[in-house]
DNA sequence: CTGTTAGCGCCTTCAG
DNA sequence: CTGAAGGCGCTAACAG
């Protein structure tokens, strides 16, 4: 008699909402409720909409937590960026969002904010929560974050140009073609002084876009002048100190072109405040084309990198690692465009108007 | 002999780096790894050591799934607001992700572009992913939504003003002290056209805005002039076309409070366009005070509201709602402040410098 | 203070 | 095509 020797009732359990209250009033077994929810084609249709009326009058969701322990994947896709509110970020992360959703994902964004201990424990976090994939946006890079990763097999995209890395994919930015565009859209209307704002030096990335400005003066034989290279930082703020240094120069430049649009929008800043008039007086270009870059006044001429081409590559690119398509003969480096926005913060430069005049009134009154 | 039942070898377990592992490292059992792990004080320290040094060698981090799975909690806060893109936003994500941290949660984003059926998505998403709490920062609040999750009895908090809702937070915005200030400010300057462009009205906090500026015009004894009474639509391009039809008309204001500053930058780019000058001929006022408004050229009059309140109103609003701190008497309501910042797009309107040019003159003979 | 054990909600063989 | 049963990695009683 009451055989079953009373098990110590634990905590009593509130009934909860899992997939067996669901199995119970579809009277069928949870594996059928859970090949159902799988969209298992060899549900047969009979179950499979009772199970799916049980769900909707239980209002039923499945627990990913669970979900994911017991399959391994969390559906959950890494992203880091350097801070959100850099005005280029949000646009990046909308479309990654949006990429991501389209597939299943979730994302889980974390941002360093420039601080190396912020850095860590972004990673920590991104593998704690068994994130299947990861893109790396930061405009700088710690290498124990690529081990750390690696080490726990997490996919890996670096969001920007990286020299090859191990067991991580790579998408470049092709900042070359952009800013030779650049240079000679200034150099053609006449400019031979060009200053360049960089990023911070110690980023690849933004060694990348400096050398690449070196080269296109080179290659149209302008000869830089050092002191009209700035280190900048790629935010507003920084823009506005640069600018400020180069006014104070004897020498001034005519034109520069800047490394992200924070800066250039700091640069436009900074000038005005003095008096100068662009594009009369001074031009300047960008680089990002982030959506205020229009709206600017004027409205900022610059160097337009697609954020859905980047976001898109991301996604793609971890993807098919993801759901293990893998062919093994993926490609691992895409490269992602650039191209010349040309609007209103670039013209003739002024000496170049006097020189020109004289020929202007000739030609005119020649017929 | 040979006593145990050869087990069907299932599928082969390539040796899992879990809390097991870390036991079976440190000689102790599972169980004080998990209370090492979660600090609890009376571990005794010596084996603690051993844990911390098994985890440090075998590269371990606890399973935030599974972890979950167990305690319920997922140390999750979900945030779903309109569209990443609009400036104001990453500011307070970045501010709310910073308060989340700094307590040991993740944030989970979504955005609903202003699309009812991405709200559902989002709805579900937050739900699958057993969020401990959200954070409703859309432009637009579908009512379901609440329904939804209160259902599934998560914590809410509208981060911005609502009607008293039942099971949800809200934290109040105080619209009306910013937005007489702005209006007192324009009217001090002599200001006595004053248009307005609202958000979408079908959004509630659109309306208290537009109210607010309607109380305030009265409370000066202003009669609003209702083809001065714009609605748009909190993005750029609207304060643009709101601009512009507003220029159309014979009876121009002299002024104008935006809605936010997105509008507002909308506003003075379509007045700088056909040659108006700001703030000589035409004054605007932003409401955010997003960071880019300051360097807009001219810097943007505006009335702030700190995101900064806003984040930690919101994450202090859910926390002790979710670590079970609610005492009952937790404070449900909270109030964020607004403030004028007074930049330099607003000035003494044209007829009033004609009207004192003469008393200027008057004054200054006089001595 | 430590170890043992029973699940958390679900997926997934494997046997009918 | 369906159901029963064994974990996924971890926490939280409970028993020593």
């Amino acid at each position: 008699m009451s055989a079953k020797k009373a098990r110590k009732p634990r905590t009593r359990k509130p009934p909860q909402m899992d997939i067996r209250t669901v199995a119970l009033r579809a009277k069928v077994s949870i594996a059928t409720v859970s090949r159902t929810i799988n969209r298992i084609p060899t549900v047969d249709p009979v179950l499979a909409r009772r199970v799916w009326k049980a769900i909707e009058e239980l209002d039923y969701f499945p627990n990913t937590q669970a979900r994911a322990l017991v399959s391994g994947k969390s559906h959950l896709l890494g992203l880091i960026v350097s801070e959100i509110t850099n005005p280029f970020f949000p646009e990046l992360i909308q479309r990654f969002e949006e990429c991501a959703v389209e597939r299943g994902y979730e994302i889980l964004i974390t941002s360093t904010n420039y601080d190396p201990r912020r850095m860590t424990s972004c990673v920590r976090r991104m593998i704690e929560r068994k994130v299947d994939g990861v893109a790396v946006m930061t405009f700088g890079i710690e290498e124990p974050l690529l081990d750390q990763l690696a080490k726990q097999k997490i996919p890996l995209v670096y969001v920007d140009s990286r020299p090859a890395q191990p067991a991580a994919m790579t998408l470049n930015v092709d900042y070359r073609h952009g800013i030779r565009q650049g240079v000679q859209h200034l150099a053609v209307l006449g400019h031979r002084k060009i200053a360049f704002i960089s990023g911070p030096l110690t980023l690849h990335t933004a060694q990348l876009r400096h050398q690449a400005f070196l080269d296109s003066l080179k290659q149209i034989g302008i000869a830089p002048n050092m002191s009209w290279l700035i280190e900048g930082d790629h935010t507003l703020e920084g823009g506005l100190r640069a600018m400020k240094h180069l006014l104070q120069s004897n020498d001034r430049p005519t034109a520069i072109l800047c490394s992200n649009d924070m800066t250039a929008i700091g640069v436009m800043h900074a000038a005005l405040d003095v008096g100068l008039r662009i594009p009369d007086d001074f031009s300047v270009i960008g680089f990002d084309d982030i959506h205020i870059a229009e709206f600017m006044y004027p409205p900022l001429t610059t160097i337009r990198m697609s954020c859905l081409d980047l976001a898109r590559g991301a996604v793609a690119v971890l993807c098919p690692a993801l759901q293990g398509q893998a062919s093994g003969a993926e490609k691992t480096h895409v490269t992602i465009p650039t191209e010349l926005i040309v609007r209103r913060t670039t013209s003739i430069p002024r000496d170049t108007i006097q020189t020109l005049k004289p020929l202007i009134r000739a030609a005119s009154s020649e017929p």
